[in-house]
DNA sequence: TTTGTAAATGCAACAGTGTTGCATTAAAAA
DNA sequence: TTTTTAATGCAACACTGTTGCATTTACAAA
């Protein structure tokens, strides 16, 4: 078992995360973190958090990665859930609630999904 | 209404697409091509092509877009299907046939979709 | 409390994807 | 054939994300 060791850069990150209602960029991370740590260490918290199941990758339209709690996994970790990203604020949102049903054809191992449905929020609408 | 020429690359790139039975992305597509075109006509034709809803366009899970024809649009034109990552042969195959069903929360208003499932395809299973 | 260790960081340099500006080429309408 | 302007090539760039390595620091053990 490997050690891990909680220090400042990875309390800022994952309070931001937590206390946030939409997904961050590590962009939008290094923005209010104002200079507290270097962006390559801001990836390398976020690769711990995901790593330990305190956060979860989200992959924007636009091709980048965001990142967000993991509230709806206290029973079980999975995300199967449905992602909401605004053309208008570009936010990015978990629908917790929503987890969309299909059935996978025979001979596929389905490991992971990354589901995201864009448009506009309610709040652009 | 613009007028829209057919070009050499263009031809190609559109055939190249729409004989695969696998998305494309700019990256492979050039391979493919073997020197027949820049990289900046790879990625404006196949812009051209999405706007004449020729090709859509896929998000893949590691960020990078890959390009697919429009088999299931010959109707409709929608791309609300499932599209499958292979982790071990890295290929995106859409699945056509396979479309989630959910139910948004009020007041969003949704444009498009992008769903991909990742995992083992049954060649790599 | 002090010390030793390796986990975490900062910096610089890099890799890959995708974009922009501009001069040149060429498709196709007249 | 001539004319128009869509399409191309090239160079340079922007942005996201990664790697190597020397330095710092959290924290377990003494």
């Amino acid at each position: 078992m490997k050690l891990v060791r909680n220090t400042n850069a990875k309390t800022e990150i994952l309070g931001l995360i937590t206390k946030s209602e939409v997904a961050y960029s590590q962009n939008e991370i290094m923005q209010l973190l104002n200079g507290l740590c270097d962006k390559v260490t801001v990836y390398r918290v976020l690769e711990r958090l995901v790593e330990a199941r305190q956060i979860h990758k989200i992959v924007n339209v636009d091709g980048v990665l965001k990142y967000a709690s993991c509230h709806a996994c206290e029973v079980e970790h999975k995300h199967d859930h449905i992602h909401f990203s605004c053309k208008k604020c570009k936010s990015v949102t978990c629908l917790d609630k929503i987890e969309p049903s299909f059935e996978m054809p025979k001979n596929y191992e389905v490991h992971s999904v990354n589901f995201t449905v864009s448009g506009l929020c309610p709040q652009c609408l």
